[in-house]
DNA sequence: GCATGTGAAAAGGTTCACAGCC
DNA sequence: GGCTGTGAACCTTTTCACATGC
């Protein structure tokens, strides 16, 4: 049987590590392997065999010593852990490029995930049709996430809108949102935020790429 | 006059925050404001002002005691740091709705980044024109890379080729690399690789929605 | 024998609180 | 007086190394 620490925290470090994991398990999966080993996990997640030892500690005990880990329940541990067993449905708002590339990734793939609206606020979007939903005003924002029961919002407006969306966000209920805008949205203490910035990447690769030319 | 620790590596964990700072500071430029302090630098940029003072103390001693830090000068010195003073040339390969939006993505932004190239492996999209470039066959990536000395690879490919691109980028002597294929890419200890994972971070929210669920 | 699971040690990062300086 | 810059304290995360149990 499996035991699972009730109240001990997952530290936010092996939670960011679980979804590679996950990953790594569905590829061996995928591949027929059944059963696996830290180390060989862990290369392919890119981690050490240790950490992930120690990242799994945190949600239980799941292997067999000696032997290994089970790829397939491994895999469904995980995604209970990550509460990838029911469904969340997702609003995005900002169907620009980057909108109609979310909208349209077909990777959705850790099943559970679901696109159930589209917003933006320019007249020339608002009413087309993107990756087979028609794109709605970001004005009915507060309409949509209750009638679609959105649960999490991902956020690719302009930067100088984007404070105001999530504010709009934030009232209509919804408490995790995922920002490509290049700012620190200011929200609520139990509101969650994960910020992807592309330029922000790409900078700190500047950053190496001079410090390997410094040091020649 | 201004100190440079001239040898004192600077945590990657601040390197990661620089960016924002320097988006904040552009934003203070944009609004007029010439002098800021260390607490709204900090609100804007989502830190706190203790952290923000730690981590410009890595780069050197920017401020004035008293009256707080000079908008302008201290965003070249983040800029210099950054090693955004010098032209960094990108090959973005992998065309499709990612590589599409990445490719139009015009903020890059930071001055010093400029999209050189851009190739793909299919038939139907080799030749076309995308975001004013012609797509050419990544089977003259290194041709490509070093004709237009490319510095850096985005990896906007499928998850199954993006091994083998990264291992052709690396050969063709490339040392940067944005990964947005869900994988951990083997590269040498030498290349910098940054993976952005939109699926791992809608995970990431999941995990904190159900931990949310779990608490009431 | 062998790979997991885990305390203990080490490293890394953040916060505190105040000295230093304008 | 007020804000920076920074050692010291604190906390988190990673690594180590080995006891544990199949």
């Amino acid at each position: 049987m499996v035991s699972e620490p009730s109240d001990a925290a997952v530290p936010g470090a092996t939670v960011a590590r679980l979804p590679y994991y996950l990953r790594a398990l569905r590829d061996l999966a995928a591949q027929g392997v059944t059963t696996t080993s830290s180390s060989e996990l862990a290369e392919r997640s890119g981690v050490s065999s240790a950490q992930l030892r120690k990242d799994l500690s945190y949600l239980g005990s799941f292997g067999t010593r000696g032997v290994g880990y089970d790829v397939e329940s491994l895999a469904s541990y995980i995604t209970v852990a990550l509460g990838l067993e029911t469904e969340h449905r997702l609003a995005i708002v900002g169907i620009g490029n980057l909108g109609h590339a979310l909208a349209n990734y077909s990777g959705y793939e850790a099943r559970g995930f679901q696109v159930a609206a589209l917003l933006d606020a320019s007249p020339e979007v608002v009413g087309t049709r993107v990756a087979g939903h028609v794109v709605e005003h970001v004005d009915d924002l507060a309409a949509v996430i209750s009638r679609d029961d959105v649960s999490m919002v991902v956020l690719a407006t302009p930067a100088h809108v984007a404070q105001d969306v999530a504010d709009r966000v934030v009232g209509a209920g919804v408490r995790e949102i995922l920002n490509f805008a290049p700012l620190a949205l200011q929200v609520p203490d139990d509101v969650v935020v994960r910020s992807v910035d592309v330029g922000g990447e790409l900078q700190i690769l500047a950053f190496h790429a001079a410090a390997r030319a410094a040091a020649l």
